[in-house]
DNA sequence: CTAGACCCTTGATCAAAGTCTAGAGTCAAG
DNA sequence: CTTGACTCTAGACTTTGATCAAGGGTCTAG
């Protein structure tokens, strides 16, 4: 097997991850990254799996989840004392989450589209649909 | 001529529009809604425009508008002649952002899925297609 | 040995979009 | 006139997700 060197210093970690060193911490605290060995001197001591995680904590906070969902999602690989079918089930939760978050960006990506295909780009601001469906009838003021 | 009473406490106003006072004063404080009359006693004086445009605000909210673009989309939509065509490239480029949104949260709902169909939901652990994708994960980046 | 790069902790600060508090003044009803 | 609901300002606080600073200890190369 490789990779048995576990003496990644946090600079380190946060380069290859491509973080910053006080997101690594922060985490930390957060509860989204596990307490890390540490040297004598104090010094964290992390292996690949940290880099991995921070990865994964990038991923997903790129697709909009939030810090606590994720630990959630994390927390999934926790719950292997739990049995297969608790892990399963909160995975489900999770889909119907994503799903509720596309309908809704759905909804609102048809709202918009009809609203720019009914503009002329040009003219009268009476006339635009984007703005007088927000502004509402009868403004005038 | 019904000619309106412009005199709706700030009260009146957020229970019309459906917002708390505070952001009234908030938004004000911002620029998006302008500074009203005041009567004698220093109470904000509105009249209804105030409350379409408050609805404005939280329409544009709802299309995912920052309350910065919305100040841009309210001064936009006072010039006649660029106004129109601005507004309809910003909410083109919101389009575009939500698009690509959506996107990816199909993609990652699809890996999801596929995990959830190929879990058992009972057996050995190590045999979890979830946990396992949580446990590595990433392959390379 | 010493300089410079790195790491430690604690606590402050930031941005967004409000929300809440304190202390004081005002308005409408009875 | 008094009570209670309403409003005023200024400024502090909230949440999320970090980022920075101060004041120190550690590590490594020359």
């Amino acid at each position: 097997m490789n990779s048995q060197s576990p003496s990644l210093t946090i600079g380190t970690v946060a380069k290859r991850a491509g973080v910053a060193i006080d997101t690594i911490r922060f985490y930390e605290r957060e509860g989204l990254l596990p307490e890390p060995l540490r040297r004598a001197s104090g010094y964290r001591s992390y292996d690949d799996s940290a880099i991995n995680r921070l990865r994964f904590i990038r991923r997903a906070k790129d697709l909009g989840f939030t810090l606590e969902e994720i630990r959630d999602l994390l927390a999934l690989s926790v719950d292997r004392h739990r049995g297969v079918k608790a892990v399963k089930q909160r995975a489900a939760q999770r889909l119907a989450d994503i799903d509720a978050r596309i309908a809704e960006l759905t909804r609102i990506r048809q709202g918009l589209e009809q609203l720019i295909e009914a503009c002329p780009g040009r003219g009268d601001p009476e006339q635009c649909p984007i703005l007088r469906a927000l502004a509402d009838e009868e403004p005038q003021a």
